[in-house]
DNA sequence: GTCTATATTCCGATAGAC
DNA sequence: GTCTATCGGAATATAGAC
């Protein structure tokens, strides 16, 4: 048994919602330690440096992520396309961007430990939409046209910016992008 | 005629390709001041705060935009939307974001005027696009389902993101992306 | 009108207290 | 093991020199 590593623990996750919210330049230790009620410096105990925590909330995206995959492995290509948009969608409601969006906007300014635990993220992510696609069109669930990889850089565009759009235009943009989408693979 | 400003439209030349290489919250006075060979308080004496720097980088942009509205519309709405598409190619030539990719992300963060810009902005373009694609329809010139509105929020968001992708997996991302984006347009 | 010296606040990080 | 006091530097911004 993994020990609960609490306080640890909830930093991540606070990082996580700060990261999405605001943007990885954006937001400082200090945000979290006021959320915990302690000086910033207690952060630096869990994770000495601000790049450490970045790699820790990434990964731990990772794995949540192949967990769902795991989960989702039982259902039709269509049905796990569509998990992956419910998930977007609850983040939509939160007004919330996804990791990849944030980041990748971010990617010159990180620092290397974490632009490669990004680069990862984004190629678990697509490889699993490519399979997805690809499965999906062969059984007959799914249509589009061109490479299912390709197809899956225009879907994995969509849902990014779609949340991007959210926070200019108003959490509307998701719905239209997301539901026009739908529409258009299925 | 115009006064040129030449120290003044240089500054706001220089944030412009700074927020689209790192973010607005990534660069400061400093960066440019570096590059002017000036002290960082030097900018302050064109722009007192970097909201309004924000403010100008965002609104140049906006009148760039019209200005080649207004220059393609002689042309048919394909080889309009073809116009957008290159200009974004450019853009991930230079390894750039566009503004709009850039700025959406920092949202939360940004001086509320330059956020009421940056929806300023992103209708001009959006309203822009939907016409074109209304119009290329119906001159069979252009093809997609559903609104054209909706539409150009989901063209939008792939060249948003196209140029995000490629800083992440390399500029092949994008030329995959719009590629295929044409090929389903056209 | 143009720029520098300087103030102030905040950031990430270290040393060390308990 | 957990946290606080504090450092060194960078950020935005002001006051004032030329």
């Amino acid at each position: 048994m993994r020990p609960s590593h609490d306080t640890r623990d909830k930093i991540i996750h606070l990082a996580d919602e700060l990261i999405r919210m605001k943007g990885y330049n954006a937001f400082s230790y200090k945000d979290i330690a006021e959320m915990l009620a302690v000086r910033n410096a207690a952060v630096h105990y869990y994770f000495q440096t601000k790049g450490e925590l970045g790699v820790q909330v990434v990964d731990r995206e990772l794995r949540l992520f192949q967990t769902h995959q795991q989960s989702w492995s039982v259902l039709r290509p269509n049905e796990q396309l569509k998990k992956l948009f419910d998930r977007f969608g609850e983040y939509n409601n939160e007004r919330l961007m996804c990791l990849m969006g944030s980041l990748s906007t971010d990617f010159e300014t990180l620092p290397a430990a974490v632009r490669s635990k990004v680069k990862e993220l984004s190629n678990v992510i697509l490889d699993w939409l490519t399979d997805i696609l690809e499965e999906g069109r062969l059984q007959g669930l799914l249509n589009f046209e061109g490479s299912p990889y390709d197809r899956s850089l225009l879907i994995m565009s969509d849902l990014m910016s779609s949340l991007l759009l959210s926070k200019v235009l108003g959490t509307d943009a998701f719905i239209r992008i997301s539901t026009q989408l739908l529409k258009d693979l299925t």
